[in-house]
DNA sequence: ACATATTTTTAGATAAGACTAAAAAATATA
DNA sequence: TATATTTTTTAGTCTTATCTAAAAATATGT
């Protein structure tokens, strides 16, 4: 009565669905293989190659030159897989101490473990949390989000203010940078000034004045008030 | 300045390492091809292509024929496979709730995760735990073992106690039988009688009096009193 | 000691997933 | 519309880790 659980698809097969997951948000048409050769770092050959087997097991709808979607069967695969990679970076940093610029790589890893207990277990253990560290949603079992409204800090005009809820690029360099400037989730930010020119801000934040360049300010994500 | 990790070795290579660590417990000669062939249920021919490769990369000696024991560096490594797994254990039973025979498919699959700060970080979570869930030793850093004095039951005579301290077979079947009898580490057993004829004791556990077969004192450790 | 049995190794094949180089299709441009 | 450019696919190769079948080495039994 042994059963050893047999893993439905490999660790590459996952990493191509997630890609094509967080590709296709907000775009109607196929996400190209050039896009998913640039997102997996491999190229574009290798990705013809995958896409046809995806196709095959009918996680993707694939016509050769059109580009690639998930059928609500790959969409279900690659939540999963996504609310697997965002419940450990909340247990990496709750619990293991981990600093939010430090938990993408190992999540990585972490999203392939087969075991439906397990993450079931994990995400009791955390107390059901809807967002990772860097302020992006858990999908829920059925995959589905709890959408925050939340805009961009370059959209914030003169005197409005918001809370900061997330980061647009999760790289270790912006979020160092913005542990560096004391720029953290659930912080207020009001503009002070909007200099045209460049884009770029000049915002209150814990009583202290900065300067915000307009790449960062297109990188934050902001709760208006 | 980001720098990926590059993992050093594969899981499969650290599967053999592991099972290389576990077989030349206790033995003085080299561990055989067909022992690693059972063990990693795969055939000796796949074997000989591993050992070879191990042995290039310095991690075990090797000699046609004459089996392989590990090297310094090889005991290194598979120490620290053996240290994730039970570490990953304790965390699979006091956190997450599992029991005790359902941990190590999972143990298996999270032993191979590549993060020295992570398995830092979880050995402090747990607090510095010495033992896995089955009773087994869990290595330090540098692959010492806190050696624990420990006997089969089936080596207690008739009147003499002991505790409950590990178990020799983690078999799920073996474990559930445990749980079901009552047995579990911690608690004290005191063999009443002892059978001659096929090695059966009749012992007390908690004021109960049950049988145990030979097979079941072989695979239960006890400490002594 | 010698024949037999067992173990181990070699040789060659396969599957997954990646790659390069070249061909084909689609898109952009003059 | 014809040509140039870009994108995508195909064809063939490579590596890792398996496997089977056969050969070679070692071990065993009488």
């Amino acid at each position: 009565m042994s059963s050893k659980y047999v893993p439905m698809f490999t660790s590459s097969e996952e990493n191509y669905l997630k890609a094509i997951y967080h590709l296709e948000i907000g775009v109607d048409k196929g996400v190209s293989t050039n896009a998913i050769a640039e997102k997996l770092v491999t190229k574009a050959s290798s990705v013809t190659d995958m896409v046809k087997k995806l196709s095959e097991k009918e996680l993707i709808i694939y016509k050769k030159y059109q580009g690639v979607t998930l059928t609500n069967f790959g969409k279900k695969i690659a939540s999963s897989i996504v609310r697997k990679h965002r419940l450990w970076e909340v247990f990496l940093v709750e619990k293991l101490n981990f600093s939010w610029d430090e938990v993408h790589d190992v999540a990585e890893q972490l999203e392939h473990i087969k075991s439906p207990k397990l993450i079931n277990q994990l995400d009791i253990f955390l107390g059901f949390p809807s967002q990772d560290p860097h302020g992006d949603p858990i999908p829920d079992k059925d995959g589905n989000l709890k959408v925050v409204e939340k805009s961009l800090l370059s959209t914030l005009l003169k005197n409005e203010s918001g809370i900061c809820v997330g980061v647009n690029d999760s790289s270790s360099e912006f979020l160092q940078f913005l542990d560096k400037k004391g720029i953290t989730l659930g912080k207020q930010i009001k503009v002070l000034e909007k200099e045209n020119f460049d884009g770029s801000l000049f915002i209150t934040i814990d009583q202290k004045k900065l300067s915000i360049s307009n790449k960062i300010a297109n990188n934050l994500y902001i709760q208006k008030q």
